[in-house]
DNA sequence: CACAATTACGAGGGTCGTAAAAATG
DNA sequence: CATTTTTACGACCCTCGTAATTGTG
């Protein structure tokens, strides 16, 4: 029988081009290649090289093999990935969100209810955390907006509203809301990895030139001790993530209220019924 | 590292569902199973089994092994297939022809050239042709039109033109030339697996009954004992493949007149070389 | 003569089968 | 008590590494 040893033998010597070479990577002595080799090409009955004395060479069959074996080897690493991820899922919540407030608000929740089990949290774009999510690397995605398809639960988790924070002497510091497009050329302060905010913004705002940071205490404290414009947030607010001395004034785009979604396999409903059902008593408080 | 050995025991187990029974299929003894998917998931470092005392099955891991390993057995048996395949065409030839009296113009040009080979040839539909040329199936393929494509060459390798094969008493016997479409409704005797010919014949004479037969010996003595109305052909008559006491009557229909082209992937045209020459200077002869 | 591949040979490790144990319905 | 899985143990085969051989640039 072939093996997938045998197969990562003929990677290697495709890729270093002596047996010599090939043998000293896969940590085997050279006759043991030579042999291996030569078992294969019987298993195979054919011939894999063109041989001279002292030289091999792949011939066209033995390419053909290398060609099939990549595909092949790479087949078993994502079988072994995939078993590893599942493993994983056992013993950790990997959440995925499009922003990232609506994670303060649900790890406490996941928190409570899986007290012993690894909680992270990554923010990515809808598109990417759905395909991760129905690949099972995410457990627990947070959407901008509910998903109809009949395999995931879709509720509710919180709403979060943008706003402009000035500094009080700022003249902006003193409307009562703001569009988007009137800072369109204005220079920002933001944080990178905003999820959907970070398009919203960019949409916009065409013409802003952002000063990017991607920590959130240097971000606020940067914030706090400058004059920049900053975006802030009622959730940002609420869980303490908020700057120094800095007015708030509400912007008053549509776009810059969203509702996030707390969307899991339907699969898993049974493991987080609880958690599901916390979310939606406290989404009604909000 | 896990083997292939492995992946088809799991796929074994899956399948009879108990360690005994896939042991016995897979002609090992029951413990050494056993101890085979132990090590399996010890090289996963994953349980693959909800154990009881006496008796296990597939927990979710271990279908999603399943699954991925029929994948790659799949491909590492299309891998050693790929191999046999490439093999055999170093010491065979096989030609996909669409239609089987070019077949009979081809042979003697390649026996002559290559005596110690083995020589065989399908009647394939073009585009299945063409597909098991590409990928090496055939190594040489016979078509009714020139293949423009860059990677193959190709070279006219003669004409067949339909006749109407009728006894002597026959009505139609004294006509110089009919249309497919006047025999539409008749009953015909008919050669299976006729390539393109087949084709013609059934989109031109969509309401006649055909009676189907595939050995050309009993179709010929069938057609000189019966009164039945039969096709022949120009190619069919020169090679003797002719039925006894019978007028040929031409038909005039464009279609019952075909060239047909020999067409070789290019990375063969040294091999070929002297059999594509000794085809058109004999295509020149017609 | 340095380098590459193959062959020879003995050693060691891993896997197998047999046998026995434990558990279940 | 028949069936199933797991553990124990000894045997053997297979592959490995070392060393020697052959051949090349």
């Amino acid at each position: 029988m072939v093996t997938i040893e045998q197969l990562l033998q003929m990677l290697m010597i495709a890729e270093k081009e002596t047996l010599s070479a090939a043998a000293e990577a896969l940590h085997i002595s050279q006759p043991a290649l030579s042999r291996s080799v030569q078992r294969l090409e019987g298993e195979l009955s054919a011939e894999l090289f063109k041989r001279s004395k002292n030289r091999i060479e792949l011939n066209e069959t033995g390419m053909l093999v290398v060609e099939r074996a990549e595909h092949i080897l790479k087949e078993v690493q994502e079988l072994e990935r995939a078993v590893w991820e599942k493993e994983q899922s056992k013993k950790r919540i990997l959440t995925g969100a499009c922003a990232p407030a609506p994670v303060w608000v649900l790890m406490p929740l996941l928190l409570k209810h899986f007290p012993y089990m690894t909680l992270s949290s990554e923010v990515r774009m809808p598109e990417e955390i759905l395909d991760g999510l129905q690949k099972g690397n995410y457990q627990v995605a947070v959407l901008q907006s509910a998903v109809e398809d009949e395999e995931y639960v879709c509720t509710p988790l919180c709403r979060e509203c943008l706003y402009l924070s000035v500094p009080p002497a700022h003249p902006l510091a003193l409307k009562k809301g703001i569009y988007l497009s009137d800072l369109n050329g204005e220079t920002m302060l933001l944080m990178t990895n905003l999820g959907i905010w970070s398009a919203v913004v960019r949409e916009k705002m065409p013409n802003t030139k952002f000063l990017m940071q991607n920590e959130m205490d240097a971000f606020l404290t940067l914030a706090g001790a400058s004059a920049l414009l900053v975006f802030s947030t009622d959730l940002a607010i609420k869980f303490g993530r908020k700057a120094e001395n800095r007015v708030n004034v509400p912007i008053l785009d549509k776009e810059a209220k969203a509702t996030f979604y707390c969307v899991i396999s339907k699969k898993d409903k049974v493991k987080y019924k609880n958690v599901i059902e916390e979310i939606k008593t406290s989404f009604l408080a909000y």
